[in-house]
RNA sequence: GCCCCUGUGGCGGAAUUGGUAGACGCGACCGACUCAAAAUCGGUUUCCGCAAGGAGUGCUGGUUCGAUUCCGGCCAGGGGCACCA
């Protein structure tokens, strides 16, 4: 500055790890569950122990540790906990490849991704860490799922899998490509296996009203998630068969529709391979039998699904039109139909339905249009389009439907409900409402060995008999081998083996174990005291700290992890575990970390480190570091090891530190958005950093001198402070921590810019440098959140002896941001001409005859008298003439 | 195929929710300091135009005193679902 003093540069390396050794001698993250304050629960997503922490876990944890350090600063009890995701599969495939054992593999990741999470500052509760896979933890998972079982919610039922006849094992629906095994290559088949399940599907309606609710998370999952549980209310309509066509034992057919108003436009029934009705007409029909077969083989391959023709079969049986004893219409066994969801038949009515319509092309059934749009054209153009092979499919008005005839979709509905359920067949109404949902029941088996054990016992004599609590944890035996294919569990000579709990004979234990999305179904409530040894939670610490105020992760959750979560705490709460329905408040979906692409000149990918970069003004261009061959410059993707556009979290902090590649992440893109790596905005960040230092040095070298009264000058930078303090709380409270950035960007420069203009025969008088002074002191709280480090070192130069991560928020001075004139914008027509400056409280003949004085505007009004003149306060004057 | 989101300078983005379009950052260019470079500091930077001025938020129409913002149609990119009756 002025004075021309050499201030030393920041040095983050040394600087970070002081700190952070400050932080935890005073154990300032650690959080106590009898704290009187008001709570606040901030979470990220916990990760899986994979070994590295990635630039995406820098940008979720960096957000969640702004959030947990500002609510401290404002005053509450934060919870910030941390633990490892740590059951799945990676871990069992590094066993084969390395011959390591899961846990040992697990365990040296989770240590040394411990020890990464650390170097980047955040302001974590490290003694509430856990594992999922950890004995302590699963034991409660355990216990909770037995209460579960005992309350209805678990159930055992075959159900179809993918499973890979090589590796022997059941596949997940995304392990499966083109049909095959990811891992073994393998046709994969569709196999019924008894399963274990646990019945979401008791709260599908609860789960789907409850979305109304979550008014803090981002519409787009709530979307997701409706769509995921797809309610729909329709009709069940029993169909009388005729006898003559029927096989024995058959004398009806129900049929569930949400389009109940089109009955009269039915033209042919389709049921699923599946269907009771398909096997009894199939007994004496070889045909028939054939084609089923031939649609159960089509269903294994998914890809085949997608693109599958709609076929049918005729079976011959007629079912009566429930309206008219007359009118019959033939029953098709049909391909598309899905035997488990509603009841596994359906009436076709070609001209409201794309996949009837064309159904009804193909075996020449007839296609009469019943809904319509009320007016011309586009009643006619509907017409056209049925004729043609395109149904239409919106609301509309009836016709061709005798009594419906003139009504409107939801009417009808109504009107054909009604009567059908007032009549009766064999004593039962025709029909009843019904509402159905597209959501399965969650099935948590997994034929594998690293996930937690089901503790169940299963005996000849007694059948299922649940491990006795006494008995938990049900742990995982130490001693196994991953050289056969199948499940170690399984394999394993002894540890299945025991003996019955209730009969004491020898029995045999479930070697399945828990889905990991289990596991991570639960681990908030466990932070709220992972201390509990005797139960999976303490009702006061739950009650205390759930919901979760805040939780932050990936949009890939939206739907399985959150769900499931939502369910398990319902689930909790009527075994007793706890008492709220929804664990998350407050979600965020954050973006990914995205990077250009490198290409050496043989087509392999190269990595950012391996490259140079040249720019001018005639462009980009990149160049290989070992042999300066040109590299060709792609496109930016997301960071993934194929395409080796990733950058090492490590080489960051060692390099910049933890706090630039802190407020780079939050300083480039909206947090919901992708955000694009570059080398060039990590420099700006550590400039930034380093011009931070320099401002805060400077300030803190001007004199102190008692001040009453500030002027205009100091006024203004007093101005400029508060108006960023009251940007950066709105901004930080809706995780805008882009615009938090460029709040304290414009403090900073507002404050370098007085000290630049500073020299020695113009000092900063007393009165700015209490100015200043302030201004500095509020720019490092605000910047605190963001870079803790850096604001601790700042916060120290400025002379306070305690830590700005100790510190109150700021308090705004409110008053301060009202100024005392207005500069309004003049327009003429909508154009703006002229800016006039005005006293605040002018009134409005005076404003107006301010921007009226204006040249400009006279101008613009080329001798017209004004019409009028609108006056927004504060905002605008548009003059119209 | 259905549903949803997004579209603003060379780039990331901002715009108090209908009121000065381009805050803030990156990059680029010019200048200062330096023997020089780096670092740092100052300035310029939507486009056309010497200027006055004009055009401009994917395209197109509309509502309005006034539209990036609201409404209709189209185009492009991204995401979700996959025959759910």
């Amino acid at each position: 500055m002025a004075q021309d003093r050499e201030y030393a540069r920041y040095n983050a390396r040394e600087a970070e790890p002081r700190w952070r050794k400050i932080w935890d001698e005073k154990k300032l993250f650690q959080t106590k569950n009898d704290d009187p304050r008001p709570k606040y629960y901030v979470l990220e997503m916990f990760p899986y122990p994979s070994g590295r922490i990635h630039m995406g876990h820098v940008r979720n944890y960096a957000m969640g540790d702004v959030v947990a350090r500002y609510k401290r600063a404002r005053g509450f009890n934060v919870l910030h906990p941390m633990g490892w995701d740590a059951f799945g599969m990676p871990a069992e495939n590094a066993a084969m490849q390395n011959k390591t054992h899961p846990a040992a593999w697990t365990y040296a990741n989770i240590a040394a991704m411990k020890a990464q999470l650390k170097s980047m500052g955040l302001s974590l509760d490290w003694d509430r860490e856990i594992a999922t896979c950890d004995p302590s933890y699963y034991k409660h998972q355990q216990a909770m799922f037995l209460d579960f079982m005992q309350a209805g919610l678990v159930e055992r039922k075959v159900s179809k899998v993918n499973w890979d006849p090589e590796d022997q094992t059941v596949l997940a629906n995304e392990q499966v490509i083109d049909g095959r095994g990811w891992r073994s290559g393998a046709l994969v088949e569709q196999k019924e296996l008894t399963q274990w399940f646990m019945k979401i599907t008791d709260y599908a309606e609860e789960l789907n009203a409850a979305l109304d609710t979550l008014d803090r998370w981002p519409e787009k999952v709530r979307l997701m998630q409706r769509n995921w549980i797809g309610r729909s209310e329709g009709l069940m309509i029993r169909w009388a068969l005729d006898a003559a066509t029927a096989p024995d034992g058959f004398s009806e057919l129900e049929i569930y529709t949400t389009r109940p108003d089109t009955l009269f436009g039915a033209s042919f029934m389709a049921i699923a391979p599946d269907h009771p009705l398909a096997k009894a007409a199939s007994r004496d029909n070889p045909a028939l039998a054939a084609f089923c077969d031939e649609c159960r083989r089509m269903g294994t391959s998914v890809a085949a699904l997608e693109t599958a023709e709609k076929k049918g079969f005729d079976t011959g049986i007629k079912a009566v039109h429930p309206f008219d004893p007359d009118w019959k219409v033939p029953v098709f066994v049909a391909n598309f139909i899905l035997m488990d969801y509603g009841t596994g038949a359906i009436f076709g009515c070609p001209g409201g339905d794309q996949r009837d319509i064309e159904f009804a092309r193909k075996y020449a059934l007839p296609v009469i249009p019943v809904v319509v749009p009320k007016d011309e054209p586009a009643r006619s153009a509907a017409l056209k389009g049925i004729a043609e092979g395109v149904p239409y499919v919106d609301d509309g008005v009836m016709v061709n439907s005798r009594f419906l005839d003139g009504m409107d979709t939801a009417a009808a509905f109504k009107a054909v409900a009604d009567r059908l359920a007032s009549e009766s067949m064999d004593g039962r109404p025709v029909a009843q409402r019904k509402v159905n949902f597209r959501l399965r029941d969650w099935g948590i088996s997994r034929q594998r060995y690293w996930g937690c054990p089901i503790p169940v016992i299963h005996c000849e004599a007694c059948g299922i008999v649940p491990v006795p609590k006494r008995d938990l944890p049900v742990k995982l035996p130490e001693d196994v081998t991953f050289d056969k294919p199948g499940n170690p569990l399984e394999h394993h000579p002894t540890w299945k083996h025991v003996p019955c709990p209730c009969c004491g004979k020898a029995a045999r234990r479930e070697t399945d174990t828990f889905d990991v999305f289990a596991d991570s179904s639960w681990y908030f409530a466990r932070f709220t005291d992972p201390w509990n040894e005797e139960a999976p939670t303490t009702a006061s610490a739950m009650e205390s700290w759930l919901p979760v105020n805040q939780y932050i992760g990936g949009v890939e959750h939206a739907i399985l992890h959150l769900l499931y979560s939502r369910f398990w705490m319902r689930a909790m709460t009527k075994t007793g575990h706890a008492n709220l329905a929804e664990p998350f408040e407050g979600l965020f979906t954050q973006g990914m970390v995205v990077h250009e692409t490198y290409r050496a000149p043989n087509g392999e990918w190269l990595t950012p480190a391996e490259i140079r970069i040249e720019s001018g003004a005639n462009g980009r261009r990149a160049f290989r570091i070992s042999d300066n061959a040109e590299v060709t410059i792609g496109d930016i993707e997301k960071m993934s090891k194929s395409k080796r556009n990733v950058v090492d979290p490590d080489d960051i902090i060692d390099t910049y530190g933890a706090d630039t590649a802190r407020w780079f992440m939050l300083s480039d893109s909206p947090p919901e958005r992708d955000v694009n790596w570059t080398e060039d905005g990590v420099q700006g960040a550590g400039r930034f950093m380093q011009r931070a230092w320099r401002i805060c040095c400077e300030v803190a070298d001007l004199r102190r001198a008692p001040v009453v009264r500030f002027g205009a000058d100091s006024t203004a930078i007093r101005r400029a402070a508060h108006k960023a303090l009251a940007g950066v709380t709105e901004d930080i409270e809706r995780l805008r921590f882009n615009r938090c950035v460029a709040h304290i960007y414009e403090l900073s420069n507002a404050i370098s810019g007085v000290l630049a203009k500073a020299s020695a025969d113009r000092p900063i008088s007393a009165e700015m440098a209490a100015a200043l002074r302030e201004a500095a002191t509020i720019f490092v709280q605000l910047l605190a959140p963001m870079m803790p480090h850096l604001a601790e070192e700042c916060w120290k130069v400025l002379g306070h002896a305690n830590l700005v991560g100790e510190t109150a928020w700021p308090v705004l001075d409110a008053a301060l941001l009202v100024e005392e004139t207005i500069a309004y914008p003049v327009q003429v027509n909508g154009k703006k001409r002229a800016d006039v400056v005005v006293s605040r409280n002018a009134s409005e003949a005076e404003i107006e005859a301010a921007a009226l004085a204006e040249e400009a505007v006279q101008r613009a009004l080329e001798g017209r008298t004004p019409k009028k003149v609108i006056i927004v306060p504060l905002r605008i004057i548009n003059v119209v003439g």
